[in-house]
RNA sequence: GGCCCGUUGGUGAAGUGGUUGAACACACAUGCCUUUCACGCAUGCAUUCAUGGGUUCAAAUCCCGUACGGGUCACCA
């Protein structure tokens, strides 16, 4: 096209596409180094499958000695929202992941490869574009929106492949004459790819995750520029990842179908393409039917989901690696106290089909996780989640510190660890009844026994002739059994298994009403533990609650 | 409707033509251990890899058809 006219069509460009070559250099890195990015549209919100596919790539890049960046894709100025971008990079950081170069916030950036930010790469797409449009390989389209939907509806009523190609694409040829009316008229327009492609031709690419696919050439006009200036996706993707010399993009297979779109923009302006890796989106089975994980309808998606309901960042993490390769948690189960950066992710492990999502697992890993930190660990770990979430019971956390403390660490230093939380929103509701301020003595949940005079009795007897606060477990253990037997109850289970009609009960019921008395809950952990962190006094007066 | 991808147990899956009588983990069930629960241990849980056909001495693994599921067809990313 006639260099002035292109001028016309795109005014003012300070540069040519050789400059944008020169400036961005080639990477100095190892051969087998993945360079890839995170390249989120600015809307602040981070969810799962975003962490998902971040995972995957600073996996990759730190494993190859690469560069992860992040590139935000704001080319919809429709779609912003305020501060989205520190928003996405604080949500992220939380999950430990951060970023060789992009930008640091709505201002800042850090790297040789910027601007990171879409729309302050304006210029540099519109040259890319002025360059096609010089050589023939794209022109501007004044069709309106109205008249492209009125293609599309004659494409569908003749049963036609739907799309503006072929000579559906009117304004390819317009002359030059006509698109000087057109712009002396002021009219709007778009500028389109003059396609080259032939529907009829296969290409196929291999997938890093998916292996090889086979798709039909990309014949359709697709909009370079839009109507305001800004690129649409996928120029912007062709153009900034070559310029930033990507190796690698680890994407969402929702773009699958894009694929021969870029491929053949890469291919028309003559650059190298990158590899692609394709991920399968978390999903979830409803009903009968598998559906991707959606923001509406499932709030386990939103990362905010987990802080909520205080499921450490780290379970979730550990989930997302168990899914990203499935070897993931053999490798981790034989290397436990190995850092599982050290654990080699590949992409043909991951998996080509959608991966159901599961809660169940997750909250079982979790269990693994906080059943092996320490119990002032979990305690710190606790309050800061109820500070947030739960301001009440923070205040008791803090006032009884020690309490909470020694009841978190029962059975939490031997090799039997207990297992009881995936979750610091399960913690209170599980120890709640060691503060005095929470424990209310009432809704016993009495199991064998539940006549209160026997109960009474069994209590009154314990801690008058038995109980003694400085007994260590076995004599602790001794003497509840001797009352057990004085009382008419077995006290070895074996033989009470064997003549159950010869006793009232056994030494487990008897057991199980100073339990329930102290605690009201049938299910507690070890009770010698509680019995010494409540105290003698603690201990009578809570016996003496019992109505 | 066009194009593309997929289909192994309740779940995630291993598996790429022959020690697979289908690994491992979660869930579930039963039993053992135990002062309860949990933990732990033991055992069980797909006569079969959506389905029909073909290739082969041999197929979950290769080829074709069918069914079902998913993705995508914007001046959104």
């Amino acid at each position: 096209m006639d260099k002035e006219l292109v001028e016309r069509l795109l005014p003012g460009l300070k540069h040519d596409v050789n400059y944008y070559e020169n400036l961005y250099s080639k990477r100095t890195l190892d051969e087998n180094a993945i360079v890839t990015r995170y390249a989120p549209s600015p809307t602040g919100f981070v969810h799962l499958g975003n962490l998902f596919q971040l995972y995957i790539a600073r996996k990759m890049a730190l494993q190859t000695k690469g560069i992860l960046y992040l590139r935000i894709e704001d080319t919809d100025q429709e779609r912003l929202v305020e501060n989205g971008i520190v928003k996405i990079i604080e949500a992220v950081k939380q999950f430990g992941f951060t970023f060789d170069e992009g930008p640091i916030n709505e201002k800042e950036e850090v790297g040789k490869y910027g601007p990171y930010i879409q729309s302050k790469r304006k210029e540099i797409y519109q040259t890319y574009a002025k360059d096609l449009l010089l050589k023939g390989l794209a022109y501007p389209d004044f069709t309106t929106k109205e008249e492209v939907d009125a293609i599309r509806k004659e494409q569908e009523l003749s049963k036609r492949r739907i799309g503006y190609y072929g000579k559906w694409a009117r304004s390819r040829f317009l002359s030059e004459e006509q698109i000087k009316a057109n712009l002396d008229a002021k009219k709007p327009f778009i500028i389109r790819l003059k396609n080259q492609g032939d529907f009829n031709r296969k290409i196929t690419v291999v997938d890093a995750i998916k292996g090889k696919l086979t798709f039909p050439e990309d014949d359709i006009d697709q909009v370079l520029i839009k109507n305001d200036g800004l690129p649409t996706y996928h120029f912007a993707h062709v153009i900034d990842d070559h310029l930033m010399h990507t190796t690698h993009v680890i994407r969402g297979d929702e773009w699958l179908s894009s694929l021969p779109i870029h491929l053949n923009l890469f291919k028309t302006l003559n650059f190298e393409p990158p590899i692609y890796a394709h991920i399968s989106p978390l999903s979830k089975k409803e009903g009968n039917s598998i559906r991707k994980l959606s923001k509406r309808k499932d709030p386990e998606l939103a990362v905010s989901y987990y802080h909520e309901m205080g499921i450490p960042n780290q379970t979730v993490m550990l989930y997302l690696a168990t899914i990203a390769n499935s070897n993931f948690e053999e490798w981790y189960l034989a290397h436990e106290n190995e850092n599982i950066d050290n654990f080699i992710l590949s992409f043909n492990k991951v998996g080509t089909t959608p991966a159901l999502f599961d809660m169940e697992k997750l909250l079982n890993l979790s269990k693994n996780i906080l059943s092996n930190i320490t119990a002032l660990e979990l305690y710190e770990q606790t309050l800061t989640w109820a500070k947030k979430y739960d301001a009440a019971n923070a205040l008791i956390l803090e006032k009884n510190k020690d309490i909470a403390i020694k009841t978190l660490d029962i059975e939490r230093n031997t090799p039997k660890k207990r297992k009881d939380f995936a979750m610091y929103s399960e913690v209170m509701p599980n120890i709640y009844y060691m503060f005095d301020e929470l424990f209310i003595p009432q809704n016993y949940e009495w199991q064998k026994i539940t006549s209160l005079k026997e109960i009474k009795n069994i209590l009154d007897t314990y801690i008058t002739k038995y109980y003694n606060e400085n007994d260590n477990e076995e004599e602790w253990f001794n003497k509840i059994k001797n009352m057990t037997e004085a009382l008419g109850y077995a006290s070895n289970m074996k033989e009470y298994k064997n003549n159950p009609l010869k006793y009232k009960g056994n030494v487990a019921d008897v057991s199980t009403v100073i339990r329930v008395a102290l605690t009201t809950k049938s299910k507690t952990p070890n009770l010698y533990d509680i019995m010494q962190i409540l105290g003698k006094e603690k201990i009578e007066k809570r016996f003496k609650s019992v109505k």
